[in-house]
DNA sequence: AAGGCTCGCT
């Protein structure tokens, strides 16, 4: 037994007549300090704390606060042992205190940190720079808005907001709590020279998690202009998010060259960021790759790669991701049930999703959330049981959103049910009178139905709030620079390369067997109009563009602010097999991979 | 005796 051998050891001291003072602390306090700190679990500990008694060591308050570090610290949970422990101590100090808390907020106990920390004022007992950055993590952790605040001032009233720590604490503290002028304000507040790579973590993930990328990619150019900087993962996380948020490969492929070229080994944090960038940047290839090499991989790897696949409409291959995790022993959080209910709406397995809707909450014992009854009622709509989505969303425990409408009322455009649109029109209107997505979509649903007097009636109501339909368009990089295209945008007209490419294109595609899909053009025109309109969609002209400009046989990419039309769809299907490219394009909604002629959505989007 | 990282419905 461990344990016999231990007492052997800590009895060996004892023969020693004279003590050696060692900064205050005897040597066979020190000893029993080492031995302690070597405990396995909390058994071990309570013996060795029962012999330290028995022997009748007196033991100074640093011994003490050792005893209380190492057992309300330790990995094996005994917050309740170092109480025991703590309580028995006559006249605590501040060292004791600051370790009584930092071990609650380890156990994520904010409370009763703060119910500690409140004692400590009570007893007149000074809190420190030690005091703050653990109550504050605590807070940051729990998005517990108010109490940090409340720490902040008394930061100023004891003195230590100078401290490097306590000013990084708080500006973590306000950046998970969503305060990210505070964030800044304490940031700017700051020595310039007292800022250390905690300090700049802090702030770049607080921009992140703000949703203010590109501020927090050139706050990361910033702290790279300094020669003080050095390669840190937790850093590189922060920003390779940043890139996958924007959609920027070019800037994600450099940050992995960066990691690549100045770190031996990556952690499984940043290669799950890499994962998810290459992922939402459309790189399929590269994410693969990522994968393959991982040695360790976590739930949230799982999580990525299972919405990861989704969006690029390989709900299948997403759903054997999803039972490997199981198979792994990894417990599905709320989020994965997110990806895997998106990889059966994606894909079109209505009896699937629900069953693991049932599952979730009856396995899994996991409370749906707004998100996971998006995920259902998206489900429903696409695979058009309008009627059913529209019940779900009256029946569920709480307040739909608008993005729930959405998907609803764009369920009901493509399975033309006018009656339900407008009903559900109407229910976006009254969350947001002020925005003209409802109205554009209805009023598209009047044209397919050949309702005029209703298009012109919807229109005009837009049009007396002064709302304008946001402009269709679609971004191609070329050579790492972005060019826009606008539907029906005259500019390129007179670009004579470009409208020479564009007949040259049409008149393949006719031979090959295209005909225009007039059916979603939404204008009471003739037929040739329609077909005009059409031929100037914003995907045409970039891909037009792309031809010209890229590489034979090399990838384009676009990405849209839109859904882009049938007619689009069919389109590039047929210029992906005529000109041999893969083209990937990114809507609003996902991911469509065009290659010989068909579409990862296999038409289902 | 202390502080910093990644995933989710239109």
């Amino acid at each position: 037994m461990a344990g016999t051998s231990v007492h052997h050891n800590l009895l060996l001291p004892q023969p020693q007549e004279h003590h050696h003072h060692t900064k205050g602390i005897t040597s066979i306090e020190q000893q029993c300090i080492s031995l302690l700190k070597n405990c396995k679990n909390i058994q071990e500990f309570k013996q060795f704390h029962c012999l330290i008694l028995k022997l009748g060591l007196e033991y100074s308050s640093l011994c003490t606060g050792n005893l209380l570090s190492t057992c309300a610290l330790s990995s094996w949970g005994s917050m309740d042992y170092a109480c025991l422990i703590f309580q028995q101590i006559d006249g605590p100090d501040s060292f004791e205190f600051n370790t009584m808390i930092r071990g609650y907020i380890k156990d994520m106990n904010l409370d009763e940190a703060i119910m500690l920390y409140n004692q400590m004022l009570e007893m007149e007992i000074h809190p420190n720079n030690f005091t703050y950055p653990s109550i504050l993590k605590g807070c940051a952790y729990l998005h517990r808005l108010e109490e940090g605040m409340q720490f902040h001032g008394h930061v100023f009233k004891y003195g230590v907001e100078d401290d490097v720590y306590v000013q990084n604490s708080l500006i973590n503290m306000y950046g998970k709590c969503g305060k990210i002028t505070q964030s800044c304000f304490v940031f700017e507040k700051m020595d310039e020279f007292d800022r250390n790579l905690a300090t700049w973590s802090s702030i770049i993930a607080a921009h992140a998690s703000d949703q203010m990328w590109s501020e927090c990619l050139s706050l990361f150019q910033e702290l790279t202009s300094q020669n003080c900087w050095r390669a840190e993962e937790r850093v590189l996380v922060s920003v390779l998010s940043s890139c996958t948020n924007l959609g920027a490969l070019d800037l994600g492929r450099s940050t992995h060259g960066f990691l690549i070229r100045n770190l031996s080994g990556l952690n499984v944090i940043v290669e799950t960021s890499l994962l998810d960038m290459y992922l939402k940047c459309g790189s399929l290839v590269n994410a693969l790759t990522i994968l393959k090499r991982m040695k360790v991989k976590n739930q949230w790897s799982y999580s990525v790669m299972i919405s990861g696949l989704a969006f690029h409409g390989y709900g299948t291959e997403a759903l054997r991701v999803f039972s490997e995790m199981l198979e792994k022993g990894f417990e599905p959080d709320e989020v994965v049930y997110v990806g895997v209910l998106t990889a059966c709406s994606q894909t079109g397995l209505l009896e699937k999703g629900l069953d693991f809707f049932k599952k979730m909450t009856a396995d899994h014992k996991i409370k749906p959330t707004i998100q996971h009854y998006g995920c259902l009622v998206d489900l429903m709509s696409k695979a058009g049981k309008v009627k059913e989505a529209f019940d779900l969303i009256d029946n569920m425990p709480m307040e739909a959103n608008d993005a729930l409408w959405y998907s609803l009322l764009d369920a009901c455009r493509v399975h033309q049910d006018l009656e339900l649109g407008e009903q559900v029109a109407e229910k976006l209107l009254n969350l947001n009178s002020q925005t003209p997505n409802p109205y554009v979509i209805l009023s598209n649903m009047y044209a397919k139905a050949k309702k005029w007097e209703n298009v012109a009636l919807t229109r005009r109501e837009m049009g007396q709030k002064g709302l304008m339909k946001t402009p269709g368009f679609s971004i191609i990089q070329v050579k790492r620079k972005a060019y826009k295209f606008v539907s029906n945008d005259i500019m390129w007209a007179h670009c004579k390369e470009l409208s020479d490419m564009l007949y040259q294109m049409e008149w393949q595609l006719k031979f090959e067997g295209y005909s225009p899909d007039t059916s979603e053009v939404l204008l009471d025109v003739d037929e040739d109009e329609k077909r005009e309109r059409l031929s100037r969609h914003s995907q045409k002209l970039a891909i037009a563009f792309g031809l010209i400009n890229t590489a034979q046989g090399s990838l384009i990419r676009i990405v849209r602010n839109m859904r882009m039309c049938k007619d689009c769809h069919n389109y590039t299907k047929y210029i992906s097999f005529i000109f041999e490219r893969r083209i990937i394009v990114r809507d609003r909604n996902r991911f469509h991979h065009f290659e010989d002629g068909n579409c990862s959505c296999k038409d289902y989007w």
